[in-house]
DNA sequence: CATCATGTTCTGTTTTTACAGAAGTAACAG
DNA sequence: CTGTTACTTCTGTAAAAACAGAACATGATG
């Protein structure tokens, strides 16, 4: 059925891919899923997902469910047939985009919210130990630091992305007081 | 022993710190380790992180030595005292750049390396479905992009990395063809 | 409106991971 | 050279996560 998936080089790729999945907090099984359907010339059903991957049925509607939680794979009506079938972002900037933004969504927020009330309550506790106090501060300001920078780097448009990735370093060559020579 | 670890926002940032830890594949008493040394204002020896934290030594051991893994815990000695003791890194920026080093190493670079060799075979096979091939190709290329950008931003001076930050998305107003607006 | 097709949620089981305590190793102190 | 302290590695157990299959829900079809 779905022929591609065969090929032992994609087969790697999926075991590949559900693997990395596990060491980065992600179901290997909805890794796999992903893998598969990033593989794909065209969407796929659930059926073909469990045939495939040898899945059991609950487990990939859960886990499509997930991976739409990502907007990493959506869903997609197909003339004809009345099962839903599914489609992922096979742009890979996209991809990464999206991934980042809903894990600072789901893990950065609510960690800066909470940095934030305790170093609002470390201020003015007189009885806080003092380096605790300065370091739950720095922490939050910190990641804040990074979802401010993230904030503003989302909103460019892909190929000044593109761009500014390529140059890498050298962007450091436009900031008054860092030498020209690299 | 541990006085600052009994002030409620410290066992608070220690508890969430733990949660954090195992959303990214990160043993929970790892991260807890991590967060204990890092509020710390002296170097702990591994007895004081096994009564504040309440774990067993075997853990304690092991967890001390993946916190060396990733360079953001070191060893040192006290004087007058013949057990290891154990200090965090706490420039937060450094922090991180060893733990992206680390995981890089860990789990990106054989990834690069795989689908280079994936992407190697599916070229010369003409029984490769052609779509696995490109997908295969250009996740290969994208992930080495991000690891060249990072080997770049990597070396550079920290107080340039904090200005880069810090100016966000302004640094694409350098870009020829990108609007001077934003 | 009964049946079938499709998809989701619930529940018990299996697998994996984390963990505590025991056993083992090494270095030092008397 | 013996006992003690500090630390690490091993092993069985406990906790957590992933999973399969069943039960349930929804909506289409004849």
């Amino acid at each position: 059925m779905t022929r591609f998936a065969e090929h032992p080089d994609a087969k790697a790729f999926i075991l590949h891919w559900g693997e990395m999945g596990t060491h980065w907090g992600v179901n290997r099984s909805v890794a796999q899923i992903h893998a598969l359907l990033y593989l794909a010339d065209r969407p796929l059903h659930a059926d073909e997902i469990v045939e495939t991957l040898g899945l059991a049925r609950s487990n990939v509607s859960t886990g499509l469910k997930e991976l739409q939680g990502y907007s990493i794979v959506r869903r997609v009506h197909v003339e004809g047939d009345r099962r839903d079938h599914f489609v992922a972002e096979t742009d890979l900037w996209d991809m990464l985009m999206r991934i980042v933004a809903e894990r600072k969504r789901r893990e950065i927020d609510p960690t800066v919210q909470l940095l934030g009330e305790l170093a609002q309550r470390l201020a003015a506790d007189q009885s806080a130990p003092p380096q605790v106090r300065e370091r739950v501060t720095r922490m939050h300001e910190f990641i804040g630091t990074l979802g401010g920078w993230y904030d503003q780097v989302r909103v460019l448009p892909k190929p000044t992305l593109v761009t500014l990735m390529k140059l890498g370093g050298k962007v450091a060559r436009v900031i008054p007081g860092t030498s020209k020579k690299d």
